[in-house]
DNA sequence: TGTACATCAGTGAACGCGCGTTCACTGATGTAC
DNA sequence: TGTACATCAGTGAACGCGCGTTCACTGATGTAC
């Protein structure tokens, strides 16, 4: 998709797509306070007018975007437990995705659930369906919601206390990694895995430090 | 519009104070992107430019608001462990307690978990050193960040694991609340406690609904 | 096949707005003698 | 005790800025006949 410079087309071709795009290289080298209308436009090369022919306004970008990393962050879910048949394997798997997508898009990830932008209720009635949200665990919140609501009690082991628990347990580990707790602690982004691991129940080994020759693969 | 009619003195007193603590209204009310030098100025009965004699510019609002948040946080954490003996369960008891005031300062609570208004290394140069921060948990990152970076083994019993996993556990569910999922759901935040204790390991009985003793559903 | 015309996707200038911040000022307070 | 003066805390007007958004426009594309 990455465009040569060729003399410019008249029609971009594709700018929705493009704008999205470059909103998420944006926000990510810059924040998301820096994403703006007129930047993003900037960045395409387009007027700064040209994005209210894609998206109604700011707020409709921003929740497009959001949608856009809730797509992403399902397809890696997904992804991350292709081959399992084991539930509990699944999900904790799943959990250590869940964690390293967030630590490795933070802007995004925000985003993608600030309740400002998205609808946990489903998506907006303007806004396009998102496929692959309807995803294994969909039925998840409702279900927690009816079991809180009918006043009943709460066994540690309830199938969905469990689950609420490894769900509580990976945003906690991507809350803290987003927040940048350890960024100034000065732990690498990519002991996210071996700390996501950790907290889930599997005793990670020693890495073989210094020239980084692990044997053990 | 004017508050008491009583004359007005002509130096306010506690500015300063009183700054602060419409800052924690405003974004109680109206969210944390409603907080402008301004309108916290116009809160207090006082000019737009007032502000500025008591904060450099508004990151060092947010700034001292972040440290204000973070304050009465780790008060409530103090006194949620008071009475006890059990290092278990003084934890667990923390681990609830940060969870409902996350529950129900959700916007103070984002501004004092936010990264662009701390520092986990430690306050600003130019800040006062919040005194009550210094708690007992105060060597938990310093050593987890020892730990992690020696590139050790990391067994999911190691008590750093465990703390860790505590407090993954909590951030996540307060960041739930503090996200709106639950709302969405219907699920009020008076539930945060149950929710929170079934979660961390305790068996949560039913609810004897009071007034409400409907079975009917 | 060509032509006419509707529709689409961008342009570029302009706007009003509220923000953060500065500035010269003034009224009140503290203090040295 | 009074007086003089430095300092403090707040005022009110003003500023430049960049944002979100609108608008009349134009160049390119699709389609009916």
């Amino acid at each position: 998709m990455a465009t040569k410079t060729r003399a410019r087309p008249y029609h971009h071709g594709d700018l929705k797509h493009a704008l999205l795009e470059a909103s998420i290289e944006l926000i990510r080298e810059e924040g998301v306070d820096a994403l703006t209308v007129a930047e993003v436009g900037r960045r395409v090369g387009v007027s700064s007018a040209a994005p209210y022919k894609h998206f109604a306004d700011r707020l409709a970008l921003l929740r497009a975007l959001a949608t856009e990393g809730n797509r992403r962050l399902n397809a890696t879910l997904i992804t991350a437990t292709e081959g399992t048949t084991d539930p509990h394997e699944a999900f904790r798997r799943s959990g250590v995705a869940y964690v390293r997508w967030a630590a490795e898009n933070p802007a995004l990830y925000r985003i993608a659930t600030d309740p400002a932008y998205i609808d946990y209720a489903g998506p907006h009635p303007d806004e396009e369906v998102p496929e692959p949200l309807k995803g294994s665990m969909d039925t998840f919140w409702p279900e927690l919601s009816k079991l809180v609501r009918s006043g009943s009690a709460l066994p540690t082991s309830h199938p969905l206390m469990e689950q609420l628990r490894g769900r509580a347990l990976a945003q906690g580990l991507a809350n803290m990694f987003v927040s940048g707790v350890f960024d100034s602690l000065g732990i690498a982004t990519a002991d996210a895995e071996r700390l996501a691991r950790a907290i889930t129940g599997e005793d990670v080994p020693a890495t073989t430090r210094k020239g980084k020759t692990s044997r053990t693969r």
